[in-house]
DNA sequence: TTTGACTGTTACGTAAAAGTCAATTATTTT
DNA sequence: AAAATAATTGACTTTTACGTAACAGTCAAA
């Protein structure tokens, strides 16, 4: 019976407000079918609403993310456009390892800062 | 002689406005010295720069990043403000390892995209 | 001494990504 | 059927992180 999900059901799921998923079908990203005027999510659309979320996560944005998508729905017809296009995505890849380096530098930073903490806290635990 | 670097110097290494090194000034994330009102930066402030800038780039707000900066500076005094701050530590990194987990599936995502182009490629370059 | 590069402050503007609110309309429940 | 619940659109607002303009001071080189 190919089941769908009312908006809020999504809204719960992945925590984020009609508004938003209204925002990303005016943006072209989702577009689910309507009883009415109510929307009615499919399971595509809950995995693209995951794919979006999770690019949002990294700072992607919006445009980057539709050109994502419109690449899987379509990739381009013209050789000036798809060279382009993976030119682009050479760009982004390498953006995303500066990132993962950035992450893990920030992780051991974030050790050291918890450490200060601990050091701090046995000082005013012996203090007391 | 301790050397200091004007605030172009500095735009020019990290590729940021003047403006934006200003705007880190007023948000209280650096304090170079002055001579008259010219900007005097240390090696200190360029230092902070980088983790400003690396914060930034993994989305990091200009608060989260304040306030890791405030930790070396002096970690809290109070108990209970510690024991905040290492929760909110411990948030960050598990939101930090969620990140990398988004971008390993991105950029495995990003390979599938790009070989859809080089299929998209072949096709057209057949057909001429 | 005027030009050009650099610096400064103050203040208003902007883009992205929603949040919020109001006015309606549908649907469910009692 | 009345009341409560949920969904819609549209307009306006907010936040973050700067951009941009306007105007002025400093200082070295031509």
């Amino acid at each position: 019976m190919d089941k769908y999900y009312s908006i809020t059901e999504l809204t719960r799921e992945f925590g984020v407000s009609t508004r938003t998923l209204r925002f990303y079908e005016d943006e072209g990203l989702i577009h689910p079918e309507r009883r009415g005027r109510t929307r009615l999510f499919r399971a595509t659309d809950r995995r693209l609403i995951q794919e979006i979320l999770r690019g949002r996560r990294i700072g992607f944005t919006i445009a980057e993310i539709r050109e994502i998508i419109q690449v899987y729905k379509e990739p381009p017809g013209e050789m000036g456009q798809l060279k382009l296009l993976m030119k682009r995505i050479d760009e982004k890849r390498e953006d995303l390892r500066q990132k993962r380096k950035d992450i893990d530098e920030t992780l051991a930073e974030l050790d050291n800062v918890e450490e200060a903490c601990l050091t701090r806290l046995a000082e005013i635990g012996v203090g007391t």
